[in-house]
DNA sequence: ATTAAACTTTTGATTAATCAAAAGGATTGT
DNA sequence: ACAATCCTTTTGATTAATCAAAAGTTTAAT
């Protein structure tokens, strides 16, 4: 059987590393999960052992086509998790991410299927992401960070890419949900800054928060 | 953070002892678990040392009311869980029991919260098994096994103390079901033997068989 | 070409959970 | 009283996952 930890590994390479292009440095890896880089070494021969990444020793790591499946598996169980936690039992979108970070280890493939029926089939998660179909594909939208917006620019949530409670609190405080339109009233590199209007009021972030708020032209 | 091991070791002592009375011998807890009686005498001095248990060597096992307090919140988990997975998600009784058996080490209380209230603060799980409050109280009910109901006896069906699939999936092709009513048509000590009328056809059940479905007076 | 800085890997230890097999208690029959 | 039997506990090993700190590589700067 396949442990949690090790499908943690796999899950986190595919995020750091969607397109399966890149080398994921040993560091970013154990960083992203809050182990030690040491950690992360062991773990990575051992999962280069198993055939699910292959690894280049001081350059970097990647997930072969095996491992990338195992890992949208687990995606796609994580995503489907947090949205039947909101839509279905009412829970809020900033407290489900820690959920389903535990749940996506132990719900069955059955269960998904269950909870995917129940939802319609969803495309996307609660926080905008994609949800890859049973089958391991992904839909693609061509999304923009809010913080490459210039002033004047009316474009429309579409992914919040930070899953901190806090931050999405602060999201949702202030109307910047999924689907609602904003303005770029201003944005200031030196200050790294941008304002934008929501729901008629000002909101201003920084530039490095905005870069995790994605955005499409209506 | 408590681990699922034992978890599944303190909710174990719990349902081979409700009433905390007995003293559960070691090799009774390791055949319920499934591993070698040395495996379990060393968690039992884990969990002894944790105040979790009282434990006299070579005597017993029994929880301690911290022990017990925690075995209760993981059954209270496991059984709303199974619940919600047959009521909600649609599935069969015969399948969630082991769904459940992993989902209530992960579940959060607020999601338990949230299940219970979609599924209006239910008594009991899909196997007739009380489902405890969050206080950590059961509801009690005075049961009889089928096995010591005699000739002519009519009762309902108000538990059944099996969670194997097969013998639940038999149950239910022979309309074995919760709030059944049913009739002993014949009973036979010497072969071992029962016969009950349900819904009009005969069926024969071996007395250990009966034994594990429990019944009561209609 | 050296050296320093930054990163990665290795080494050695630790913890939780488990097993097989040896050793130690308790119980029961003679 | 004395075994025989049946448990339970102890012992010694193993596996997965982790960390701290030492050792080794790569890269970039002088
Ligand atoms: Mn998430
Ligand atoms: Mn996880
Ligand atoms: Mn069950
Ligand atoms: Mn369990």
């Amino acid at each position: 059987m396949i442990s949690s930890t090790v499908e943690n590994y796999l899950k986190e390479l595919f995020l750091l590393n969607p397109d399966g292009e890149t080398q994921i440095a040993t560091g970013e890896l154990a960083k992203a999960l809050s182990v030690t880089p040491g950690s992360a070494t062991s773990m990575i021969k051992t999962l280069a052992q198993a055939g699910l990444v292959e690894h280049r020793p001081h350059y970097g790591v990647k997930l072969t086509n095996e491992g990338r499946t195992l890992a949208v598996h687990v995606v796609r169980r994580h995503r489907i998790v947090e949205l039947f936690l909101v839509n279905i039992l009412g829970m809020d979108w900033s407290e489900v991410h820690d959920e389903a970070e535990q749940l996506e280890h132990v719900v069955s493939d059955q269960v998904i299927s269950k909870m995917d029926d129940l939802l319609g089939h969803p495309t996307h998660d609660p926080h905008g992401d994609p949800i890859p179909t049973p089958e391991g594909t992904l839909p693609v939208r061509s999304l923009q960070p809010l913080s490459f917006c210039k002033l004047g620019d009316t474009v429309s949530i579409a992914r919040i890419g930070n899953q901190n409670t806090n931050f999405l609190k602060f999201a949702e405080d202030n109307g910047l949900l999924l689907g609602a339109t904003i303005k770029v009233a201003n944005k200031n590199e030196v200050a790294d800054s941008i304002t934008i209007i929501s729901k008629g009021e000002e909101v201003v972030l920084g530039l490095a928060a905005a870069g995790r708020i994605e955005v499409e032209f209506a």
